[in-house]
DNA sequence: GTAGGGTTAG
């Protein structure tokens, strides 16, 4: 009962201006250790000891040095003494060029990063399972899973036997393009399954929402002998979460607890999360108080879940206080932060003070992404102020922040909320011409925008197409039909589509009883608005 | 191998 306890005291009060956790933040976190600039320089000056000492040192001596800074993610450093190392004419070995192509991999320099595999083998190495697997993860984190497949495939019909590292990999990037099923082959495919490779899975299956088979696989792992540690705990919880199950969750904190599984910053940053997105804002401060006196030091995601759970409940001024109070906690503010307090200020009213966020990103030399302009955009949007909108598009191209899916939805939804139903659609032909993918929320605007526009008989068309085609059509989707059709008198019509959504695995909620029951108020028909709200209560929808 | 921000219906 590690939480609950924690809970019935509050660590914070709330009068107080400061968030109250900060001093003892600032005593637990700030002292200081050396920097990373320090050692990134130690390291450097120590590789040029070695490249001019007068007998040359053993290659694994550069390799030392170079495998610290990709630790410490300057990979623009290792790849330029690479370079002076070649030049003096030490030749790289087969790990040093795996390493260079993971830099370059991560510079997203792909081109380099084949041609140094290529460089590899026309040097005569023959590239071990290492540089395999870096090749393998390359292709996968710039989104070329189906290369990473084809290569796997290859490696296989050489006779090559990949490791379980390599599996992992490959699993792991199937996942996150959401091919679980295939990940899952493979996972059945390979023997010697370890604990990340089970760790992998169960999040991929909790991430598909296969609860329950995700927590098999758990239980299958178990009792094939393999303790789950601390990733496990976390895919465990977050996988809960994400069901809104807390209660399991923090049956699993609870477990990880008595096996003696320390909680770390994942495991607190998905509470405070999960906590927030219910709106139990109180209890996830808590959770962060809990967080820094057991010694762990909240990051951005901490802070970031935070304020995004005080926007939710609109309380900006909680969420600003927050994110003035990250920086004292060097934890300077990322995109994301900003992203998150522009779109709490717009919801509340507070455009200008959200345009001043928006440039300070740039005062700062960080660049607002596709979320950061696609949130300003909804904005200027909603407020009617389009000139600014265009302005926008053309700094997200100039920017290489490429609008997708959302942005185009907002911008479908100002248009059909104008009445330019012509401009919408002239607008989704340029959004599938430039190869982005209508997803329910384009299809909902459009259908609103279709039924508002005089254009019933032409929703009515692309609803009954969409069911056919067995598009996961949700309560929103019904509601709007349901909605238009009602607002043109077509009431027995639109009764219908009411009986039918719950047969295709529908529930109606709140919204969808309050169109029907206005409709029928409207048109005189009381006995039967009243039942639908009596049917509302009873369903447990107020 | 595990965590975060933006879009729709009354």
């Amino acid at each position: 009962m590690w939480l609950s306890k924690s809970l019935r005291f509050s660590l914070f009060p709330t009068h107080t201006k400061l968030p109250p956790f900060l001093p003892i933040l600032t005593s637990h976190f700030c002292a200081s250790s050396r920097s990373q600039t320090c050692l990134h320089d130690e390291a450097i000056s120590r590789f040029n000891s070695l490249l001019h000492m007068r007998h040359v040192p053993p290659i694994f001596e550069f390799g030392k040095i170079l495998g610290l800074l990709v630790k410490m993610k300057r990979y623009t450093t290792a790849v330029s003494l690479i370079k002076q190392m070649e030049f003096k004419g030490i030749l790289c070995n087969l790990a040093n060029l795996s390493l260079l192509m993971n830099c370059f991999f991560h510079l997203d320099q792909l081109a380099f990063a084949f041609s140094v595999f290529a460089k590899t083998l026309k040097r005569g190495y023959h590239p071990d399972v290492i540089t395999l697997t870096t090749l393998i993860r390359g292709l996968c984190d710039k989104g070329e899973v189906e290369k990473a497949l084809i290569l796997h495939d290859k490696i296989v019909t050489l006779g090559f036997r990949l490791d379980e590292f390599a599996y992992a990999t490959l699993m792991n990037g199937l996942c996150k393009i959401g091919e679980t099923k295939a990940a899952i082959k493979l996972f059945r495919m390979i023997e010697g399954r370890s604990r990340v490779t089970y760790n992998i899975i169960i999040d991929g299956l909790f991430k598909d929402k296969y609860t329950k088979e995700a927590y098999d696989l758990y239980s299958e792992m178990v009792v094939n002998g393999i303790s789950p540690d601390v990733v496990t705990y976390n895919t465990l919880v977050y996988g809960f979460c994400l069901v809104n199950q807390l209660e399991e969750a923090f049956g699993f904190i609870n477990e990880m607890l008595s096996n003696s599984i320390m909680p770390n910053v994942y495991t607190y940053n998905i509470l405070i999360d999960a906590l927030c997105k219910q709106g139990k804002l109180r209890e996830a401060k808590n959770v962060l108080g809990v967080m820094v006196k057991a010694y762990v030091k909240p990051n951005h995601f901490s802070f970031n879940a935070l304020m995004n759970g005080y926007c939710l409940v609109n309380q900006v001024k909680n969420a600003k206080q927050l994110f003035n109070a990250m920086t004292q906690m060097r934890v300077s503010p990322n995109v994301r932060s900003y992203t998150i307090m522009i779109n709490g200020l717009i919801k509340n009213d507070r455009m200008d003070e959200a345009i001043n966020l928006f440039q300070e990103i740039q005062q700062k030399n960080m660049v607002p992404d596709t979320v950061t302009y696609t949130t300003l955009i909804d904005g200027f949007c909603k407020y009617g102020r389009i000139t600014y909108v265009w302005d926008l598009i053309d700094d997200m191209h100039n920017r290489n922040q490429q609008p997708n899916t959302i942005t185009y939805n907002c911008l479908l939804d100002a248009l059909c909320k104008s009445y330019n139903l012509d401009k919408a659609f002239e607008l989704y032909n340029t959004m599938m011409e430039n190869g982005i993918q209508p997803n329910k929320y384009t299809w909902n605007i459009l259908l609103d925008g279709m039924c508002k526009g005089g254009k019933l008989e032409k929703a009515q068309e692309i609803f009954k197409d969409l069911l056919i085609k067995g598009y996961p059509l949700d309560v929103c989707s019904y509601n709007t039909m349901i909605n238009g059709l009602c607002k043109k008198g077509f009431l027995d019509e639109a009764l219908t589509l009411w009986s039918k959504m719950e047969d295709n695995g529908c529930l109606p909620n709140v919204i969808t009883f309050k169109i029907m029951s206005r409709a029928l108020f409207e048109k005189d028909e009381i006995d039967k608005a009243e039942a639908f709200l009596c049917e509302m209560v009873s369903r447990g929808l107020l």
